[in-house]
DNA sequence: CGGAGAATGTTGTCATGGCAACAACCTAGT
DNA sequence: ACTAGGTTGTTGCCATGACAACATTCTCCG
């Protein structure tokens, strides 16, 4: 049988996640692409940059910190320039890089978006959960991150 | 200021769940497709049509268990017959119906594919946690998932 | 200085996914 | 039987994302 391998409380947890990772990207992606034409790659960024002094980051920091591929970062970066969202410009200091810049029309997105996204993650996740949960949450999650850091730095 | 917005408790539970699902969706998927040139897609399809009784469900049944958007579906379904892990028949008892059928190559994929996945799993997610924080996450994500199936009910 | 090798960002190519339009089919009410 | 309206699966079109190859630039060691 290809299916009874996880005990019944293994499988909650599992497929649980599973689910819920699945009906709130959906649910999250959908609400802030219909209320203010951001995809959640968008809105990470911005959230990212805007937090970074001079809402300016390096290329290479900015996708160290979010985590994606190079190729993945080149290209939202690229169509979110053309959207005029954000700048890249040279970097200075070193020929081959790039310092992405947040704009004035980036930054009112994103100050426009940021109170639509919290409330959607509010009201569907946040006070869902008691306190309790909040805090366990944060432990396993802060658990799991680690361990998958760990293995990852084994890897490279 | 635009980042204030969750209390240290509930940023640690937002931001941790946010950081896992990044890491550990590229890392199943990466292991999955390394080892057994499956994606998580690929798996997901073949782990419920298994455990469907014949092995087969018909198109429209497999889309709401599995809660995909239907042209999503229906691409991972042909690309998946171009491959030879399953099948489309036409359902003789509906003629707008298809069925889809797991192939002896798919049976065969999955069961090669199973323990590996159960095995990275197990390793990332379910022995990182106690069986009190196993209960917990099952607990939070049914509640999770409870509130957004709600959600979707009011708004369809 | 000079060249080997690493770092950085972009691009080609392909797979994947969402939305809307579509064609084929079924169901109901008449 | 007949037609209006719903259902079901596919497809066109575009956005997104992964991987590898590439051009440019830097770093370091002789």
């Amino acid at each position: 049988m290809v299916t009874a391998w996880l005990d019944p409380r293994e499988a909650a947890a599992w497929r649980g996640y599973q689910r819920v990772r699945q009906q709130l990207t959906g649910h999250l992606g959908r609400n802030l692409a219909a209320k203010c034409d951001l995809s959640l790659s968008d809105y990470e960024l911005l959230v990212v940059l805007t937090e970074a002094p001079g809402m300016r980051m390096r290329f290479r920091d900015l996708g160290h910190l979010v985590g994606w591929e190079r190729s993945r970062l080149s290209r939202q970066v690229a169509r979110m320039d053309q959207r005029g969202l954000l700048e890249r410009q040279r970097c200075p200091a070193d020929g081959r890089g790039i310092d992405v810049v947040v704009t004035a029309r980036g930054l009112a997105a994103i100050e426009a978006a940021a109170p639509i996204q919290l409330e959607a993650v509010r009201h569907c996740f946040i006070d869902v959960l008691t306190e309790d949960q909040l805090d366990a949450l944060g432990q396993i999650m802060a658990a799991i991150s680690a361990h998958l850091s760990t293995e990852h730095a084994e890897v490279g």
